[in-house]
DNA sequence: CTAGTCATGTCATCGAGTGACATCACCCAT
DNA sequence: ATGGGTGATGTCACTCGATGACATGACTAG
């Protein structure tokens, strides 16, 4: 089974990668990816969903992640502490390859298919959050807003450390755009 | 030429409306839609980019009246002023048509493709107005994290506007929960 | 050894989207 | 009025993403 280690899927979403990265994702085929990999185009599509889908592998296990360390802040935390502590868990998952990320970055950013996909990746994770606190107790919209505005510094946090050419500490950023986030808000 | 008056764009669109609601977005087809206001499916597509595209008509008068409301703002003005300003103006767009409003909320809730596409024209709103902010002379990362705010309020307070039975008021919906995301963010 | 299951291949088909070219109405300058 | 643009639409042909139905071949459990 495991004929050429790494299993359909891997060996599937590398080569997406790679095509993408080499000549774009509009102009790549389904059957181009799966030619490279001596698979069929119709087996790509039982590993997945759609052209979009191989790009985003992780989101679930950051999803899962994100929202442990939500439900286990202690009860006294507000509802912004308890989303700091599932930023802080996300950089774990995000913070790990920088030179992946990059690559990965360049090649959604370059598409608005491929940045619509992210962006309801994100919105997914902003209503499990939000979910979550409402678990805590939190009311609406109090729950929506916060679990959002935290959505909100991942995604300018994340941008601006992918798109810097170090890769610097995206966990102390990430707690240093939550407290400017809040700086921001309240200078009315 | 205006043989059945408003526009060929125009009576598209109300065709796709109905066809989306009656039945749902994915289990209509273009051909479907241009049959019934007597064209073709290859005219449907000089007008509207894509199938999703003809329910996002307003978007950019929504997004240049936030942008002028920003920009106009007094040059005192805090950058979340600024972007309250932005969220006011909003309001007199997307305020307008109660029924409507749900009626294509509806559509566009029950459709991960729609959602999608709603959520770029969201993420473009927010980068226009992460612009304007700059302009403005606000620095990054906190014109986009002030931006982001902005939309996630917006995004909110539309969603329960949208979603509760009787047309409430949603510019002072709007202002309320501006002031909600400062409590929030706030209490650490 | 056999039955069943899982991954894949093959085939057929639908629908979105696009390029190329034809046509028709309308408007304007001569 | 007439002939030549110009713009909107129709027609045709095609690519590609995506899915359903069915066959096959390998590997596993009994």
């Amino acid at each position: 089974m495991a004929r050429w280690e790494g299993g359909a899927a891997a060996r599937l979403r590398e080569a997406a990668m790679e095509l993408y990265a080499e000549r774009g994702f509009e102009q790549t085929t389904v059957a181009e990816i799966a030619d490279r990999t001596g698979l069929t185009a119709r087996t790509f599509f039982r590993h997945f969903a759609d052209k979009r889908e191989v790009l985003f592998a992780g989101s679930e296990a950051l999803q899962e992640g994100m929202v442990t360390a939500l439900r286990d802040a202690p009860p006294s935390a507000t509802p912004m502490g308890a989303v700091g502590a599932a930023l802080d868990a996300s950089t774990v998952f995000l913070g790990r390859d920088h030179t992946h990320s990059r690559r990965r970055h360049a090649i959604i950013s370059a598409n608005p298919e491929l940045l619509e996909r992210e962006l309801i990746k994100m919105a997914t994770l902003a209503a499990a959050l939000s979910a979550g606190l409402r678990e805590r107790g939190v009311p609406e919209p109090d729950a929506s807003l916060a679990a959002q505005a935290g959505i909100v510094v991942l995604q300018v946090t994340f941008e601006r450390w992918v798109t810097s050419p170090a890769a610097t500490d995206l966990r102390t950023e990430m707690s240093s755009n939550l407290e400017r986030l809040q700086t921001v808000t309240t200078a009315q």
